[in-house]
DNA sequence: TCACCCATGTAAAGTGTTACATGATTAG
DNA sequence: CTAATCATGTAACACTTTACATGGGTGA
């Protein structure tokens, strides 16, 4: 078994199949429609990434032929393929991501509710207020040494950033009140 | 002349070049040890893309070979070099790169004032402005229309994401104001 | 019948990732 | 002299992008 990787937008694939079975149109139109767009639109990048996954058997395809529809092939999620995606979901969060993958984490809690549950996602939540907290100090640091380098609007980009991750940090406790309430009425 | 085509990364190292002339290993440098990490800090994706640049006559390589140093090739930026950089720079901005390249918009910021100037700065800015206040509405829209058919980790996601433009917003309205007082006083 | 949307797919080309290779120079 | 760091690069591989191809169904 050489190449058992699964690229960030087969992950995305199977969250979006796990919450309801979809076809390739389906999912592309997600894609196309709602800010998840960031993950490939084209045709030709997912009817072969999802190929690639039912080679893998994480999912399986029916066609389904309704009467008076266009042949449609609905994809489905195994027990493997829940299993692949559970690991990516609950995957310990690493500075690397916090530093350069914030979007691919944020596409992971998205998906972490409905398919790994509310224990999950609050462990998620406190991973990830805990690595913020961690890099923002380093960031701090980096505009500190390299500010005086750099012209007004490279400092500002960098304040941009350091800006941000606060707002992460804010938004990050707010989340971990809401599903901490969550946790205890089930 | 086939592809005439400037990747992100390509850009990126243009960008840094103009600021000050660097060898392949100063780059690679400054995309490790900073938050500009997203743009690659490979060797296998750096040296390929400088001689691409290269061979565009974008940049010119002089080989340093000062007393006791290792040989360094330094790159140096052409005034087509710049023409591109400026072109990249001060392109307008599209919703669609609001939507889902926020980091290259960023990127691009970082670089406007050394390489294109206050003027030009400012105007992006406006820009970015305007595009911001056009994009949030949509993305509220979204998040109506969306949020009853989401878990509550799907409909916090959301709510990151307009967050995360609400403080675009903020930012980019103080940055503004500091580039509007820099045009006053030259 | 003609145009348009649904729905799936392929082909060529280029880029990035990972891992490896190579050699010079400085520090201990 | 040995190890670590500086510095540049290459090779294999798989992926995404862009553009095109195909065909069934629907509305005017």
């Amino acid at each position: 078994m050489s190449h058992a990787e699964i690229t960030v937008l087969g992950y995305a694939l199977l969250g979006l199949i796990q919450q309801r079975p979809a076809s390739g149109y389906d999912l592309r139109k997600i894609f196309t429609e709602t800010p998840m767009g960031g993950y490939s639109d084209s045709p030709g990048a997912i009817y072969p990434a999802l190929r690639r996954l039912e080679a893998m058997q994480l999912v399986t395809s029916r066609i389904e032929a309704g009467t008076g529809m266009r042949r449609r092939k609905v994809l489905h999620l195994t027990p493997t393929g829940l299993d692949a995606l559970k690991e990516w979901l609950t995957r310990p969060i690493r500075q690397h991501e916090i530093a350069n993958h914030l979007p691919e984490l944020m596409l992971r809690f998205s998906f972490l509710d409905s398919a790994a549950g509310t224990a999950a996602t609050l462990q998620f939540l406190r991973s990830y207020e805990a690595e913020l907290k961690n890099y923002l100090p380093v960031l701090k640091n980096i505009y500190t040494e390299m500010a005086a380098k750099m012209p007004l609007s490279g400092r500002l980009a960098l304040e941009n950033g350091i800006l941000g991750y606060e707002a992460q940090l804010q938004w990050a406790a707010n989340a971990i009140k809401q599903y901490a309430s969550k946790e205890k009425l089930p």
